[in-house]
DNA sequence: TAGTGGTCTAGACCACTCA
DNA sequence: GAGTGGTCTAGACCACTAT
């Protein structure tokens, strides 16, 4: 039965049986000693192989009561966190970016309550419009934590982007991110180049580091933008 | 040095001294056997702890060259693929589906290149209305293989959905998916009980088992509609 | 060619949870 | 209480690749 007893093997022969129909959805599948016997390896080695088909959300594995067949085999999509330049670099364009705005004043209570500021406490602003050989690719609107960066103002924009400079600065441990659609408001429509009310692909992310939260943004990509996936 | 060496607790512990900058972007830091011996810890158990931070893309590990910090750090996002019916539950309204309509046509060229069907070859067309507390969440524009999946035609869509239908039917092995936003269409503005021109965000998918393609789907969600996610 | 990560093994103990 | 997965260990050999 075993061909190569790797635990790559081990997994992709694994994933063509529970493709095939071997066991029915929910089924309980034999235990790791078992098919360790029956692939001429060691436990440890089914082990590892059991544990990244429970990754991918293929079986459910529970002590004591078995591994079985995931009757929702809940796939996942894993995608990297979106970098402008990156994004514009790899499409074959030359990336760009130019800062349209930094000031520093109070944020609105949304924007607030997500940087978990104090009232009246003052946060840096910062728009910046991100471009693909000098057409619009995307508008960021950014609010930084003054008390986890404060020298955000002399921050050197021209050739990093904020969120570079921010990377270094303040690596970040944890955040939250979604993606949504809106129409576009007359100023953003006016700084994209694209007609007011069109579909807007946005993407919002705040970034904390331990209990203190760093950033907060929305980007606003062109029409047209569409984020890929494989699974 | 060590409290309990567990790789979670490692992995975490060595987590924190990256952030806290110990070691430069780009830098070596100490290998497995010299990291162990510092934890107090079997090899073993150090590799899984380095593999696990490997793969957030925290850490660049080579044979000979040993463990660098990633100078980009690209976090990925996780998320899981949408389903209708845990989408709606979760949200505490309940879920219901109406099929609107099932025929066989000739896919329009697109499809057939996506589904990689011979020309003039006939494909299932379905369109389904997710209901949440019977109000429209999504609307949902499906093309289906007949070859892969000949008696789609007949399949019972009452209690289940299509796409729970064919999971038990033609499990699928890989596929890609797309985010995207779009201005609503005057039959879509109508199904979604919108305005005709919401921005509204959409998902693609198409499924494949091998190399052959079981289906395609596009969801066109309600105005406000948001994909979370933690990194 | 030598150093480093990748993996396998055999055995052990532990922790969870089902019956 | 007992069965099953979760994990750790110590040792070994291999595979890649930087020097």
């Amino acid at each position: 039965m075993s061909t190569s007893n790797t635990h790559i093997a081990i997994r992709e022969s694994l994933h063509k049986r529970i493709l095939a129909g071997e066991w029915g959805l929910g089924d309980r599948i034999p235990d790791e000693v078992d098919l360790a016997a029956e692939y001429g390896c060691a436990r440890t080695t089914m082990n590892r192989a059991l544990r990244a088909l429970a990754d991918d959300g293929l079986i459910i594995r529970k002590r004591k009561g078995g591994t079985r067949i995931n009757p929702l085999p809940i796939r996942k999509l894993t995608l990297p966190l979106p970098s402008m330049r990156e994004q514009v670099e790899t499409s074959g364009a030359e990336y760009r970016h130019h800062t349209l705005e930094r000031v520093l004043k109070i944020p609105p209570s949304s924007i607030r309550t997500r940087l978990r500021l104090e009232p009246e406490a003052e946060a840096c602003y910062l728009e910046t419009m991100h471009l693909a050989d000098e057409r619009p690719h995307a508008l960021e609107t950014r609010w930084i934590n003054m008390s986890v960066v404060p020298d955000v103002l002399e921050a050197p924009l021209d050739d990093i982007s904020v969120n570079e400079w921010l990377l270094k600065k303040s690596p970040y441990t944890t955040g939250d991110a979604a993606f949504a659609a809106v129409n576009a408001d007359g100023k953003t429509a006016t700084a994209l180049e694209v007609d007011s009310g069109a579909a807007l692909f946005t993407f919002d992310f705040t970034t904390r580091t331990g209990d203190k939260c760093i950033t907060t943004a929305k980007l606003y990509f062109r029409v047209g933008h569409q984020v890929f996936s494989k699974f």
